[in-house]
DNA sequence: GCAAATATTGAGAGCGCTCCCACTTTCATT
DNA sequence: AATGAAAGTGGGAGCGCTCTCAATATTTGC
């Protein structure tokens, strides 16, 4: 099937080039009879204009590039990143956007990748997610003049500058926590991550709301992890030690692993160990027992992630944008509070 | 930072556009103290060449499409699916292709997007993956001349003229049922899917190796589920009331499920039922019990997929290729062949 | 009904590259 | 040293679009 060039639709409608360009690019002044005559014929041949002729002729491919800088081994392990590529994925759809996607598994990965990304100019704009305190990617692109919008929020540092949508973290926490804390439970662990913003800011939650009861937080009570359920698993180990009667999770697949690890001792959810989770993935409602945890909107994220984002494309990128999103606390029978 | 063009090169290393361009794409004929100059004067101006300007002039774009159809509510409950996405952008970017994402949820948005995406000349092949036996999306595309590789065996009416990368998923499952048959089990029933042509092959590889050991398969012993967990819960439930003293899941997913409707009936894993996956998700190792499934090379799968199609690109698409890997049995706890 | 204002349309240039062809330089051969 | 072939290089055309500007058609006001 040969394709037709916006030459050969103005021949067939009997107008210019010009003309078709207009009606493609939904630009006023043409006779509505015009513009009628032209979408028949655009839409009888299927015809769809040469996206690399556009692009070269106008500086804007509508790509973005999705990013998820250094993921080593496992970030993939939690599926919260599965559903935000989803979302995003969708949304570009709904604008008329190409994702492309960026995974880097090493930095050398990175480095090689990257340089194409700024500089070639096949790309819009970029979506950054799970990006690590101490990532240089986002330093790097910064010398460039390629608009992104990061999804988390940004180390304090650079936060004012870039621009962001993020869930409220910490208001999440502290909702969580304020719930066990409600139930009576007193020794309350965290399973805590140290990778991102996201981690320090549901921990501030944590903290708060216990101190806001009154509570002093054991730090013995407050054991690292990383966020898979592998991870989840370890940590609740250590803090089983401890003899904490439940545990605030930072995300639903180190709850998962901390199910796990309380069941292989013998201890059962929640009877003798309260757990809540974060993120309300999927899989949160049919584990077992069904998991208390926050629910974060991640496809309102994407969408958000990418609507801000064609906004700083097309119109001024200042100042930088900064959305963060309500949570909110769905209550299942791992917390002890319903059967 | 303002962006170079092919000319500005040129006239820093003290050349015309041309030797510069042929620098660049590694054509014979360059005196290498020329490409050298060339070499390093691209080096230190971090020159990367305008790929809207590139593909319009040889009509090329190096970006590969990644097609997901009609994934409805839960194709992304399955895990399987993310690490296909990893392996494929790990594939591009070795081989400096841009992955492109199509997912889509609904007909409506798959019928929207992909007249874009074979019409529009942004996108240079497809990797199609999840393909449901009955989709349209394979008949639409194979209208227009774009390239295109399947994930996984195409149902056996296209079979011949498409190319395809799958696993011996046959051969696999016959692997995990003789391998339940050898340890002694007799009613061994299977958890099995009805989607695509991976769930025909292993249910086909299921039946084989019963027949093969002088068992018959009784039909009441075979549930049908989707890849996801929450099915496998469910059709497990349904294959309790049978009494079957093994099951053989058509995933990992779906293993995860049975083993935990399993548990919720009060009986433990492999004791009372003994339990085989397909796929060997990383967090097949981390189950509890271990789950005993078949290791298929997803990385392989893709990097063979991405591989593949660049070949096709570049040279001709007749005949298809039929690429089938091997899988492997990692026996674990869940099947009873060790503690 | 006519000039002025406005709406609508077409043509040219150019985006930055690749590809082809013509030209210059170098080299092997006699 | 002369010749032909091969290696190496530069310039023009053109990919299919957008954008600007000039030209033409239509409307408005009086």
């Amino acid at each position: 099937m040969k394709r037709l060039t916006l030459e050969e639709i103005g021949q067939i409608a009997g107008v210019s080039r010009s003309t078709v360009s207009r009606v493609i690019n939904d630009h006023p002044n043409i006779r509505p009879a015009v513009r009628q005559r032209v979408e028949d014929v655009i839409r009888q041949t299927g015809y769809q204009p040469n996206s690399a002729a556009r692009s070269l002729a106008s500086s804007q491919s509508r790509v973005f590039g999705l990013v998820m800088p250094s993921i080593l081994q496992s970030a993939f392990a939690d599926p919260y990143y599965p559903l935000v590529i989803q979302a995003i994925s969708h949304a570009c759809n709904q604008h008329d956007y190409t994702p492309a996607l960026f995974l880097f598994q090493t930095p050398e990965e990175e480095e090689k990748v990257s340089q194409r990304i700024v500089a070639s100019g096949l790309i819009d704009g970029l979506i950054i997610t799970a990006d690590t305190i101490n990532s240089t990617f986002v330093s790097k692109i910064q010398q460039y003049d390629i608009p992104f919008v990061q999804i988390g929020r940004p180390p304090a540092s650079n936060a004012p500058v870039i621009s962001y949508v993020d869930v409220d973290n910490e208001a999440g926490a502290y909702l969580a926590a304020s719930h066990l804390v409600q139930l009576g439970y007193r020794r309350i662990g965290q399973l805590a991550t140290a990778h991102n913003t996201a981690g320090a800011d549901r921990d501030a939650g944590f903290r708060h709301a216990l101190a806001d009861r009154g509570l002093e937080v054991d730090e013995a009570l407050v054991q690292v992890s990383d966020f898979s359920e592998a991870g989840g698993y370890q940590a609740m180990q250590a803090l089983l030690v401890q003899q904490s009667e439940a545990v605030f999770a930072q995300s639903d697949a180190i709850a998962l692993g901390a199910v796990r690890a309380i069941r292989d001792r013998g201890l059962s959810v929640p009877e003798d160990i309260a757990v809540v989770g974060f993120d309300d993935m999927p899989l949160a409602a049919n584990a077992d027992p069904p998991l208390t945890t926050v629910r974060q909107p991640i496809n309102r994220t994407g969408m958000l992630a990418v609507e801000t984002l064609i906004d700083i494309v097309r119109t001024t990128p200042e100042p930088a944008r900064h959305i963060v999103l309500p949570v909110e606390l769905v209550i299942r029978a791992s917390s002890g509070a319903v059967n």
